[in-house]
DNA sequence: GCCAACGTTGGC
DNA sequence: GCCAACGTTGGC
């Protein structure tokens, strides 16, 4: 059982989406970084707690939690000739993008970047270093626990 | 909208 | 295999 922190843009995909989607669940679409797709395929399990974080927008931060419902199986939009995640070099024998499924467990309140700065204890999280683009990160469970007394 | 940081691409 | 050029991310 991991813990992990999952970055979404708000105008895609925000946690007032997520709830209103059949079984409050989505296809995490549209990963098109190594290391992020390794997180889903390798490590993610069912079960595995995230938080959701709205990135690019106004307040970036974490505004809820979801869990692994689906393990990692191709991502159907990089067949889509045209569309945004095509790609070329991707064939159905041999998928290089994959995605898990997240269902939402609970929306927080907003626990903004700016706060998540304040508390030393976090200061090691991945979302906290300079120039982090990474979209999936690993969350230590001791800064999932920190994290979660601050949505107390 | 700016731009720093980072990942990817492709020529050599 | 190096690395310059380019594209993207995402906070500000």
């Amino acid at each position: 059982m991991r813990y992990w922190l999952m970055k979404s843009e708000p105008s895609d995909v925000s946690i007032d989406d997520l709830a209103t989607f059949p079984n409050q669940s989505v296809d995490w679409y549209g990963v098109r970084n190594y290391q992020a797709r390794n997180f889903m395929r390798d490590q993610m399990k069912l079960g595995d707690l995230a938080f959701f974080y709205h990135s690019n927008c106004d307040v970036p931060g974490i505004v809820g939690i979801v869990e692994v419902s689906k393990l990692a199986y191709p991502d159907r939009l990089q067949f889509i000739e045209g569309h945004k995640y095509y790609d070329p070099k991707s064939t159905s024998e041999n998928p290089r993008w994959v995605n898990v499924d997240v269902k939402l467990v609970r929306k927080t309140r907003l626990l903004s970047l700016q706060e998540l700065r304040r508390y030393p204890e976090l200061e090691t999280m991945r979302i906290l270093q300079r120039g982090n683009r990474l979209s999936i990160t690993p969350v230590d469970p001791r800064e999932w626990e920190f994290i979660m007394r601050l949505l107390e």
